[in-house]
DNA sequence: ATCGGTAGGGTTTTT
DNA sequence: CCCTACCGAT
């Protein structure tokens, strides 16, 4: 007997087709190739197609798979029969379940509703906010008795509810007969355990350097929410025991009175949303997915019915708990044993925001036992073993060099912020060692990390860096081979098709794109042209604006630019009207008075309305239809308002709605990292590796938040101070949240580790701020942060809609040197009373209004004084900003440089700050710095601080005679300093 | 070198 | 809301 032993897991798993499988398929390790071979194997054992199920996430997969799968098997079975077969996305089949058997299954909630097959699906997350705002509105009219301070909190909060609604929902937490189950209600108190594990665990001593204790975990998260909030009932001697939180507290904080009347809050909420919902005949994903679950869960009939004898789920770390339970419900039951297979890898888990539940993958097996424990608990539905299931783990890579792979390990042990402790011990036992390469690149193979000294600069740095790929032909080599016979096919230089810059936000993608094109290299960004912010979307929301309101500047610019005005003289035409500060009608062209009223006769056909603004431009391009149809689908039986499908659009501008820019030149891609998933490249920049940029923190703000240990908590209470009832902080559930929510920067080393693999060759990261990720992988990888820091900096801060501008100023940084700020030489100043700075009594109290921090009102003043002065429309009910506008109008300089940051090198010190706005005249410039104090008395210390601005601005503008002035901005004084 | 306090700055991804 | 960096004290 031949003893064959088959070591290849790949090979295993497609010759495996019997029993439950969980496949770990890392980046590159030919899983589509495996899926699609194994479904071979299966028909090959002569199952018909209909009753092998294979769902994946993504459009572009599912159509991947169907054509390989027709590929390999149309001479053996019929196309049309391939055609048909269940191979989609797992949103395509819910809805073919929903649309063949869920007609009635809202009754399964106690909902008089039915969900008919011509279901209209909500795909825009803009529309479906403005929907639910709208929901919202009305349901608060009818509800404001029972919930009236809830309402007074979450006002504005809608966006808020609707993320919350759709994370129970995919949770599996559900309203049945217009309650909660009792499994749903405890699951929305929170689980007291787990939360008292974490406490104790944050609480413990910290052990300190010098042998002491030092302040623990749980007293330094907390302290620093103390800085920005104000607790009126908080009693920090409490709270605090010297280095730690008092434990005393544990219970009281955890047990919430309030807590009830939220759950009950959400409940009625989530029925009528469905309600809303439904009456409309329309449906969002998440319930599309819920009601495909419940028809599955509640009619044994119908679950025998769409059962498959082969069950297979392609990136399975993207699913979320719901999702996983309806695919166990999928799965027939075949002497007490299913065939399912699961493929995907834990490290590639990218999408938490949409709910994904990595722990599905990561904990497997448990997962499994656990959902059978819940799916049986009223009636026994799955009866199969679900303990007895394999693990094949794919090794070979064939897409990267060496060096990528072993480097891209690494990336998952980086740290997310200097003091966050990783668990590698998890990592190591998952992810043992890197995948094998089975291509190898020898010398063409390259990972760097490049610093540059501030944004536009590392825009600069990529771009050069571009050049060098392409010019440097002897040093980088891009290495073909042919992806059968694993030979090489040839060694050619770099083309800038092979090199794709990876950010982890768009915008700097955007931006980047831009400054590519103007320094001639193509560059076309990944994810297609925003249909919203191209020409036509843009004159169609302009014209929209107008027909809403005819004084609309955001209106009247674009529609004018189109006719041929330059920017001053669009805003000449405005300054005109609003000298006597009362806005007007401005003096326009006949011809675009005249389209307006013709516009507005056809006031309530939205459609034909867009329909004439793009004829009248003769956009009846791709681009135009795409609107109009993208319109059409938001306004079927003419469910929006003109003003909702301005905020909708408004809000879509850099979002949703691409559309292909046909492009197939050659060209660098620029894209996002989620965009990236499954692609690869030669070269690959992972650029924007920036402290706050990636990783970046989720914040949940709202008011109100569920999580599976705190439940559902609200951030704020009333109660009343001074006579007055107020909206207060809560700090018992800021404190919950702070112990509750764990160190999420696991999610984005997932993200570092998906762009790092799509790199074949080449790998380079480039930041102006590095973050943790760039610093923390330098160190564990010995490579250097190559950067050049003879740089002197001063530059403005990026204004939304204007360019930037920089200067420079002489004299050169050094890395080491100690930064000073005008503030703290003032406070080293002889006479300075040590109370500087902080606010009068009468601004303390302010704050017991709204949560607003401390300094609020000034950063909105120099904010709105930094917009006005580059020109932008601001409008607001505050007095002093409108004073601002009108001290800026009477400044008549010839050019206006607001917020400009400054380093100034001094001796061994460097100076750090920012001056408010430089006015520029013939003879002298101005320095001037706004105040909102109600006095004039730290005005000596002010004297230091533009002291420091004058010496700063004389030595770049030198001979220039230079002005100080201070104005009072609640006085309305301007006061010039000598 | 380490610790506590303080100040300032920026804020995402999309089936 | 959370991170980094600075400052002063030890």
């Amino acid at each position: 007997m031949a003893l064959i032993t088959n070591i290849d897991p790949q090979q295993d798993l497609i010759e495996s087709t019997e029993g439950i499988y969980l496949v770990d398929a890392g980046a590159g390790t030919g899983k589509t190739y495996s899926i699609v071979n194994r479904y071979k194997n299966i028909i090959d054992k002569n199952v018909d197609p209909e009753n092998i199920l294979l769902v994946t996430f993504t459009v572009n997969a599912a159509n991947q798979m169907k054509q390989r799968i027709i590929k390999i098997l149309s001479e053996k079975i019929d196309v049309f029969k391939l055609l048909e077969a269940p191979v989609m996305t797992f949103h395509s089949f819910c809805s073919l379940i929903v649309k063949k058997y869920g007609v009635s299954s809202p009754s399964y909630l106690g909902l008089k509703n039915y969900l008919p097959a011509n279901f209209d699906i909500i795909e825009n997350s803009e529309f479906e906010s403005e929907m639910f705002r709208k929901f919202y509105m009305s349901f608060t009219d009818r509800h404001r008795n029972i919930y009236e301070n809830i309402f007074y909190i979450l006002q504005k909060e809608s966006d808020n509810i609707l993320k919350i609604i759709k994370k129970l929902c995919s949770l599996g937490i559900y309203p049945e007969d217009r309650k909660w189950s009792k499994d749903a209600h405890d699951l929305l108190k929170g689980d007291y355990e787990a939360y008292s594990a974490l406490f104790d665990d944050l609480n413990k001593p910290e052990a300190s350097m010098k042998g002491g204790e030092k302040f623990n975990k749980l007293k330094n998260r907390f302290t620093s929410a103390l800085r920005d909030k104000l607790y009126p009932d908080l009693d920090e001697e409490k709270i605090f025991d010297e280095k730690r939180v008092n434990s005393d507290i544990k219970d009281e904080i955890f047990f919430d009175d309030l807590q009830e009347e939220y759950i009950s809050f959400l409940k009625d909420i989530y029925i009528e949303y469905l309600e809303f919902l439904l009456d409309r005949n329309q449906i969002n994903f998440e319930f599309m997915v819920m009601f495909a679950y419940l028809t599955l869960l509640k009619n044994e009939k119908v679950r025998e019915k769409l059962q498959f004898d082969y069950v297979m789920i392609d990136e399975f770390q993207d699913t979320d708990e719901i999702q996983f339970k309806l695919i166990m419900l999928l799965c027939r039951n075949l002497n007490n044993k299913i065939n399912l297979c699961v493929v995907g890898d834990w490290k590639q888990g990218i999408y938490g925001f949409r709910n994904t539940k990595i722990e599905n993958i990561t904990q497997f097996g448990n997962s499994l036992s656990l959902y059978k424990d819940e799916l049986n608990q009223d009636e026994t539905r799955i009866k199969y073993d679900v303990t007895d299931f394999k693990k094949i783990t794919f090794e070979n890579n064939y897409r990267s060099s060496y060096k990528i792979l072993e480097f891209s390990r690494e990336t998952l042990f980086v740290k997310g912020s200097a003091q966050e402790e990783v668990d590698s011990e998890i990592i190591e036992i998952n992810f043992k060692e890197p995948l094998k390469e089975k291509f190898n690149f020898d010398e063409f193979a390259e990972i760097e990390f490049y610093q540059a000294v501030d944004k536009s600069d590392e825009y600069q740095l990529v771009l050069k860096k571009i050049s060098e790929l392409l010019n440097e032909k002897e040093k980088y080599k891009i290495r073909v081979y042919n992806k059968a016979t694993f030979e090489i096919i040839e060694e050619r230089p770099v083309k800038y098709s092979d090199i794709c810059v990876l950010s982890r936000n768009k915008k700097f993608c955007l931006e980047l794109q831009r400054e590519a094109i103007k320094a001639g290299i193509p560059a076309n960004y990944g994810g297609g042209l925003e249909i919203f912010s191209s020409e036509q979307g843009i004159i169609v929301l302009a014209w929209l604006r107008l027909l809403s309101d005819e004084r609309d500047i955001q209106g009247w610019i674009p529609v004018l630019e189109m006719d041929g005005y330059t920017y001053p003289e669009i805003k000449g035409l405005f300054e005109k009207i609003s000298e006597n500060g009362i806005r007007l009608i401005p003096d326009i062209p006949e011809s675009a008075a005249k389209f307006l009223k013709h516009l507005k006769s056809i006031r309530n056909n939205l459609l034909g309305i867009v329909e004439e603004i793009l004829g009248k431009y003769n956009f009846n391009d791709a681009i135009g239809n795409k609107i109009i149809s993208i319109i059409n689908s938001w306004n079927k039986n003419d469910l929006i308002s003109l003003n909702e499908l301005i905020r909708i659009i408004d809000r879509s501008k850099n979002s949703e709605h691409k559309i292909g820019t046909g492009e197939n030149t050659d060209a660098v891609l620029m894209q996002t990292i989620h965009a990236s998933k499954g692609m690869e490249y030669p070269v690959v920049i992972l650029s924007n590796v920036n402290n706050h940029n990636f990783p970046v923190f989720r914040q949940d703000s709202g008011s109100i938040y569920f999580h599976e240990i705190s439940g559902v908590r609200s951030k704020k209470f009333f109660a009343h101070k001074n006579e007055y009832y107020f909206m207060f902080d809560n700090w018992k559930s800021d404190l919950i949240r702070s112990i509750c929510k764990k160190n999420n920067y696991d999610e984005d080393r997932r993200l570092l580790y998906v762009a790092a693999t799509r790199a074949m060759q080449y790998l380079f990261f480039t930041a102006y701020s590095p973050s943790s990720f760039m610093t923390s992988l330098s160190e564990r990888t010995g490579k250097e942060i190559i950067g050049n820091f003879d740089y002197e900096i001063i530059s403005n801060k990026p204004i939304p809609d204007k360019t930037v501008t920089k200067i420079k100023l002489p004299g050169k940084i050094a890395k080491s040197k100690k930064f000073l700020s005008p503030h703290s030489l003032m406070e080293l100043a002889p006479d300075v009373e040590p109370e500087y700075g902080l606010p009068e009594p009468e601004d303390v109290e302010q704050p017991f209004q709204f949560n607003k921090s401390r300094f609020e009102f000034g950063k909105i003043v120099h904010e709105a004084a930094n917009k006005i002065a580059n020109g932008l429309e601001i409008n607001s009910d505050i007095e002093e900003i409108n004073r601002i506008k009108k001290f800026i109008g009477y400044l008549n300089a010839n050019e206006l440089k607001p917020e400009i940051d400054f380093l100034y090198p001094e001796g061994d010190k460097v100076i750090r700050g920012t001056i408010d706005l430089l006015a520029f005249y013939d003879d002298r410039i101005e320095i001037i710095d706004y105040k909102t104090d109600r006095s004039r008395k730290y005005e000596d210390k002010y004297r230091i601080q533009l002291g420091i601005y004058k010496k700063v601005i004389e030595k770049i503008y030198k001979g220039k005679k230079v002005i100080c002035r201070i104005y009072y901005v609640r006085l309305d004084e301007t006061v010039e300093l000598s």
